[in-house]
DNA sequence: CTGGCATGTCAACACGCGTTGGCCTACAGT
DNA sequence: ACTGTAGGCCAACGCGTGTTGACATGCCAG
C-alpha cells in the first residue's frame, strides 16, 4: 500500500499526472506514424468525460457513467488516465483561443471581447464543465485561476491603457462574463437566457469597454 | 419496505418536507411558552449545515460530517429534517434583505446595490453556499431562480424606469453581482480579491446603475 | 507458426454514503 | 413512585463509488 512499484510488466499506465498538464495527448503515434488503435478509445472516453463534468460536476460524474457513455470498460479509464483526477485534469484542459486585440479600434474592443466569449463558451460544453468543477473543486478552482492569470490576462494587459491596473481590469472583466455564463448556462436564469447574442453584447459590451479602458473611479 | 407508516410510536418525524418551504422552525414551543430541549440541537445541525454546504457543496458536505460538526449523531439530522435534500431546504432558506429603494435618489442606485449586496454577501456564509450548491445541484438552481424572482426583481422593478424590461434588467445586474462574487468568494481570482469595498463599489456602481436605469442600448 | 504486447473485460475489494430501527436515558405529568 | 414520551446514541442495512488485478482476445514481429 505504501509503494506503487507497476509490478505486472505488461500494463503500462500511461499518464503523466502531476508534471506537465499538457497532458492526456501523450502516448500517441511517437514512432513510425502508425496510430496506435486506443487513440479512439481514449477520445471517446474525453469527449465522455467532458459532457458528464459539464453536466454534472465533478462529485456526480462517476467513472462508471463515463465509462459507459464511452462503450467501455470502467477500468479502460484508470488505464489511460490513471485516476478521476487525472481524467479531469484531461477533460479541462482548455484553450479559450483569446483573440490577439492590438490592432483592434479601441472603441470596439468590448463588442469584440464580449461576442467571442460568447461564442466560444457556446461551441462546446468544457467551460460549462469547467465552472461547474471549479465551483465545488479546489482542483476545478485552480485550473480556473490558471486559465484566468495564463490566458485572459495577457491579452488584455497587450491592450489596456493602463498597463498597471490590468490584472484588476482583467478581473472586473472576468467577473462580469463568467457571471453572465453563470446565469445564462448554469443556472438558467429565465430572462438571462432569453437575450439573443446581439442583446448580451449590446449591454455587456459598454461595461467590458469601460472596465478595460476608463479611467480608474 | 414498500409502505412506510410509522410503526415506532414515541418518534414523531416532524418534518414537514414539501409544502410550506418555510419549514424547519416548525415544532418549537408552540404551547406554554416551554421551549423544546431540542431547539439547541436543530440549530446546531443547521449551522453546521451552512457551513457544511458552503464550505464543500452539496455532494461532499456528508451528513456525518454535519452531524460531527454539530456534536450529535447522524440519525438526529434525519429526525429532524427528514432527509439531506430536506436538510438542504432548511439550511438555503435565504432573506436577502432587499432594501426599498423608492425614495432613494436615482443616481445612487447603483452604489447603494453594489453595497448592500456586497455586505450582505460577507456577514454569513448562506449566499456562498447557495451559489455552489446552484452550481451543482437542479434543487439549489431552483432555490437561487426562486430568490431571483421573488426578491430581486420586485426589488428592481418598483424603481426600474422601464418596467417592461425590468427583469432582463434584474438578470444583467444578478449577472454583474453574482460573478464578481464568484470570483471574489468562491474561485478567489487574486486581483477580485484584492478589491476593497470602496473599490468594488467605485468600479461595479455604474455598471448596475447603467443596467437599470440607462436606455436599452 | 509462435510469442509478446497492446487492448479490453470481469469480478471483486474496501470504503463511505444516506438511511433505518431498536435501545437507552432522563425528565414531566399524574 | 410510576409511567409515557421526547431526546439521543448505536449498530447495521444496502448501495454506489474509485480502484485493482487476474484473465481473455487479437494483432504484429520474428
Amino acid at each position: 500500500m505504501a509503494e506503487r512499484v507497476p509490478s505486472t510488466p505488461s500494463v503500462t499506465p500511461d499518464v503523466d499526472l502531476g508534471e506537465s498538464p499538457v497532458a492526456a495527448v501523450a502516448p500517441t503515434a511517437g514512432d513510425h506514424g502508425r496510430p496506435r488503435r486506443s487513440e479512439a478509445t481514449r477520445a471517446a472516453i474525453l469527449a465522455a468525460a467532458k459532457d458528464r463534468f459539464a453536466a454534472d460536476g465533478y462529485e456526480r460524474a462517476t467513472i462508471r457513467a463515463i465509462a459507459r457513455d464511452a462503450g467501455i470498460d470502467p477500468s479502460m479509464v484508470m488505464r489511460y488516465y490513471g485516476n478521476k483526477e487525472g481524467l479531469f485534469a484531461a477533460a479541462s484542459e482548455i484553450d479559450l483561443h483569446a483573440p490577439d486585440l492590438t490592432g483592434v479600434p479601441h472603441d470596439e474592443l468590448g463588442a469584440r471581447l464580449v461576442r467571442h466569449f460568447l461564442e466560444r463558451w457556446e461551441c462546446d460544453e468544457t467551460l460549462t464543465a469547467m465552472m461547474r468543477v471549479g465551483v465545488t473543486n479546489e482542483a476545478g478552482a485552480e485550473r480556473m485561476r490558471g486559465v484566468f492569470a495564463g490566458q485572459i490576462g495577457p491579452v488584455l494587459a497587450a491592450v489596456c491603457p493602463v498597463p498597471d491596473q490590468a490584472a484588476t481590469r482583467a478581473a472586473l472583466i472576468a467577473s462580469q462574463v463568467l457571471g453572465m455564463a453563470l446565469c445564462r448556462y448554469v443556472l438558467h436564469i429565465p430572462p438571462a437566457v432569453g437575450l439573443d447574442h446581439d442583446e448580451v453584447v449590446a449591454w455587456l459590451a459598454p461595461t467590458i469597454q469601460r472596465y478595460l479602458t476608463a479611467e480608474h473611479p
